[in-house]
DNA sequence: TCCCCAAAACTAATACCATTAGTTTTAATA
DNA sequence: TATTAAAACTAATGGTATTAGTTTTGGGGA
């Protein structure tokens, strides 16, 4: 049932995110990920469905990874405690892995069964940590919406060196976060306010 | 002085963007600019320095072309209405220009200076907005880092539909942005309290 | 009015790239 | 040890950007 082995998926995917990190997600073709593994663009193709199907594949790994990162941040945490530290890892995701974050924005058609599949994991485990500020439903949802938007913004407009000012990227990580949270209790306690 | 009129650097401009919004950033080819202006795509070169050089400046003229929309939405607003407007004409130039947008964040080097000093009017715009905020100096560029992740990170999500979940959008943009704003008046609160 | 010439467009050629078709190699299994 | 299917290969095609060198052209100076 296995008459030759020769490269396995991981092994591409390993390869690939290697040159995503070092020269960004554009420099991955088949052809420099060819050369990378000792072998010719071709023979790439018994293994993935060309460079679209590569970078489709790349996007659910890198999905897959930065959720494992995520869930060992928010493991035994809760609360702005949680969300702080989340926001860390995804923030250092991003920064250690430049083009494989890249790669996992740039899903060919994000429709994609697999991206989709990857990515709902990661929002479930944003609904999680949310519960613990009395979110749930609708208003959860917004929420988590507001939060990836400040993580993927961030995190994309630092890699794309959209901030030029010098001042200290980490505060500026923090105070949106406090300022993200202290947003979330001030409109949860005018909800109140108002049903009584 | 002027030997022969052919294209001129707007022309090409306008051409380039039509594709980018119908077709996406990655179709934007000097081969198939080139056959929408019914030229050999090496006569581009006159124009242009090369696809990276169309890619520089379509990112320029993007910028412009958002910062003149976020002018008129601030235009006679101030405080959170002048916040409110400002983000909803950052998030329509993203869905009118889908194409344009993604070309103002692919800078070949951001650090370009033609680059830079476009992105600096719309910090500088937008500092302006949140001194109504009574935020200066380092919180409000922190503060501005945090609204720009929001709008950009809000806008590139939903461009690459990374919102599945079938709920209202624009709800969310304005639910995101009533977080943001009293998440820096009850962080204000904080302050004055404490320095007492 | 006519000529000039520089800018703009062109043709031709090169070097990449992805992809397909068809052939050869190879190693686990039977 | 022979089989065989997967995996690698070579060859060929068509698309891309880019450079070099040539031709076209139209406004300004004679």
């Amino acid at each position: 049932m296995s008459p030759r082995i020769g490269l396995d998926l991981n092994t591409i995917l390993k390869a690939a995110t290697e040159i995503a990190d070092a020269h960004g997600i554009e420099e991955v073709t088949l052809a420099s990920l060819a050369k990378k593994l000792n072998v010719r663009s071709p023979s790439l193709y018994n293994h993935i469905d060309g460079l679209p199907g590569l970078r489709k594949k790349l996007a659910v790994y890198g999905l897959e990874l930065l959720y494992s990162q995520w869930k060992r941040a928010a493991a035994g945490r809760s609360g702005e405690d949680a969300v702080h530290e989340i926001a860390k890892a995804y923030i250092a995701f991003a920064r250690t892995h430049p083009g494989l974050y890249e790669a996992t924005l740039l899903a060919p058609d994000s429709w994609d069964h697999d991206v989709q599949r990857a990515g709902g994991k990661m929002v479930d485990l944003a609904l999680g940590v949310l519960k613990d500020f009395e979110l749930e439903g609708e208003p959860a949802i917004h929420a988590v919406r507001g939060l990836r938007s400040i993580l993927h913004g961030f995190a994309s407009l630092e890699q794309k060196g959209g901030f030029g000012l010098p001042l200290d990227l980490d505060v500026s990580v923090r105070l949106i976060i406090d300022t993200f949270l202290a947003g979330i209790h001030a409109i949860k306690q005018n909800e109140k306010k108002y049903a009584k």
